[in-house]
DNA sequence: TTGTACGCGTTATCAT
DNA sequence: ATGATAACGCGTACAA
């Protein structure tokens, strides 16, 4: 288990002084070609790599960016995840996965990730009160927040996400050209983010042609979940006055109702009820689900917050628009 | 954007050396209770904590595990990544995620993992070949290296995962209990594993009777891979020359089987053909798929891989026994 | 118990 | 272009 080799080595070996070395590995810095032969010489016969933790010490940049995630019951955290490591590493930069758990709440994990010096914090779709972030531990200094893939508005906290109004509007629009008219909401556990989301433009838009939606509450984000709340439903509901369509906050509560109406109840999707999802999460486009949804933007979404923390766009909220994905259930 | 408090900083609000500050934040360090009062007053005030990153230069020690992850396809990852980071932080570690993709290949994240000075890699049921890891760059130092959840035979390379051997032996008393006796192997992209693993005790198994496995390629693991691998095996075999029972190396190909022969071929499992998965993934449970498989022991793996990590367990490939989950399929 | 020199490996800045 | 000095913030070893 040989020590790993340090500049100082490598310049010893190539007879140059260990800041020629750094300069060799310093992208624009000026040597001569004769110099820098001499150190990669050197540095490639002791496997010389630069140390990064020295090197973050002294720029007070890590290129690291801490991800907090929860909700791991909804298998679309993975491909938000996948999507997100993947854009990191493009920019050079690396995720520190951070489980949000009932062990770690985001206060403590955002006072972790400070000392641990990352270049920032992503909130990647985690359930969060508004007041949490308001802790004064996080006042001064720590580490920039962004949060992705989640309706936000907390004030000097840029987010990135789906645009919900235009995606409740396009949900609509559909619905009513299908003649559906008596609709249902299910909606996951209730935070800050949920009051301005897809919930409420969706039930303003109802609202507006002067139609109540029903409301089915699940919690949390799971198939268990949604299946409770569609079986809730159909206990107090009596076939005849039922709600024709219901969307689903998300793909995972549709998939945990849909499940319910067509193995349990016996219903047919959608002429007994229609149902939507949200996200377009994989399963959703198996034969098993055939799930109309909408599906958020992904790339982009991870391209825009990349560029942000690259300082290439500025760091203010921004909402994409996503696509309607048509498909059996509606 | 108030600059981050230095121990020095607390020290001299304080009233002390900046050694004293640090004694007060050592676990077990000699230093009078009135000074660790006066320090942790001290630092409170000016929101303190240490620099993680300096103490890491300094010990050496990052606290820091690489975990490599591929596969996305499939969403038992998430449950695998969920109680690995969990296991993680319990112990005080966190969990730098890498993505190995086809821009970032083993050998270079290993590298890049160095560099940051991990104190260990983790890979989380990565593919790669065993001449990968060969690589002469990795020979000296570098960090040690850890498989998780994946069959491995590596020399000086622990792995914890689960027992195929005694899995397959289960599964195949279960089958022969059942009076199944025409069976297939659906097995994912080759590398080494594969021919130590769930295929070659699956084939062994059935040698011993006299009765040859039926091999059905999938590649990669995906839902969409053992779907077209089903669709070929059915295009190539008349029915009435197919196999009775098809075990699957993972989940997330059983399910694109079971999605094929329901679906698509309208035939019906488990009586014109049964299905085997592996993994216990949380979508074999439900009424869609309703799939007997085989429960990898994730928990009891992920905290035989951090004692190892921490020292209380030598450093040994060990091998867990899992559980039969019987279902409907099979 | 407390204070001091020195090292961890790199980068920024200045002098040559 | 190259060498040298200081600094990043903390830990270890030793002395007081």
């Amino acid at each position: 288990m040989k020590k790993r080799a340090t500049a100082q080595e490598v310049a010893q070996l190539a007879g140059v002084s260990k800041w020629t070395v750094i300069r060799a590995f310093t992208p624009g810095a000026s040597i001569t070609e004769v110099s820098r032969a001499k150190v990669m010489a050197a540095a490639e016969q002791m496997n010389y790599r630069p140390n990064l933790l020295a090197r973050s010490l002294a720029t007070r940049s890590t290129r690291q960016v801490a991800v907090f995630v929860d909700d791991f019951a909804n298998p679309y955290k993975l491909q938000l995840i996948e999507a997100t490591t993947a854009a990191l590493q493009a920019e050079g930069l690396v995720a520190l996965l951070v489980n949000i758990n009932e062990h770690l709440d985001h206060v403590h994990a955002i006072l972790n990730a400070d000392q641990r010096q990352v270049d920032a914090v992503v909130l990647l779709g985690t359930s969060f009160r508004e007041e949490t972030l308001a802790d004064s531990r996080l006042r001064d200094g720590g580490p920039p927040l962004f949060v992705l893939a989640r309706d936000s508005q907390l004030a000097g906290i840029p987010a990135v996400s789906c645009d919900s109004a235009v995606a409740m509007e396009d949900i609509c629009r559909h619905l009513a050209a299908r003649g559906f008219g008596r609709p249902g909401f299910m909606s996951g556990p209730r935070t800050l983010s949920t009051a301005l989301g897809r919930h409420r433009h969706f039930r303003d838009h109802w609202a507006s042609r002067g139609i109540e939606v029903a409301e089915l509450q699940a919690s949390p984000y799971s198939h268990a979940a949604g299946a409770a709340a569609m079986r809730a439903y159909l206990a107090a509901n009596p076939p005849g006055a039922r709600i024709d369509v219901l969307v689903c906050e998300n793909d995972i509560l549709a998939h945990g109702a849909l499940d319910v109406l067509r193995h349990e109840a016996g219903l047919s999707v959608p002429s007994d009820m229609a149902v939507v999802g949200f996200d377009d999460a994989a399963p959703s486009a198996l034969p098993g689900y055939d799930l109309t949804t909408y599906r958020q933007p992904v790339g982009r979404m991870v391209e825009t917050l990349v560029d942000m923390l690259s300082g290439r766009r500025p760091h203010d909220t921004i909402v994409l628009r996503g696509e309607l994905v048509l498909r059996s259930s509606a």
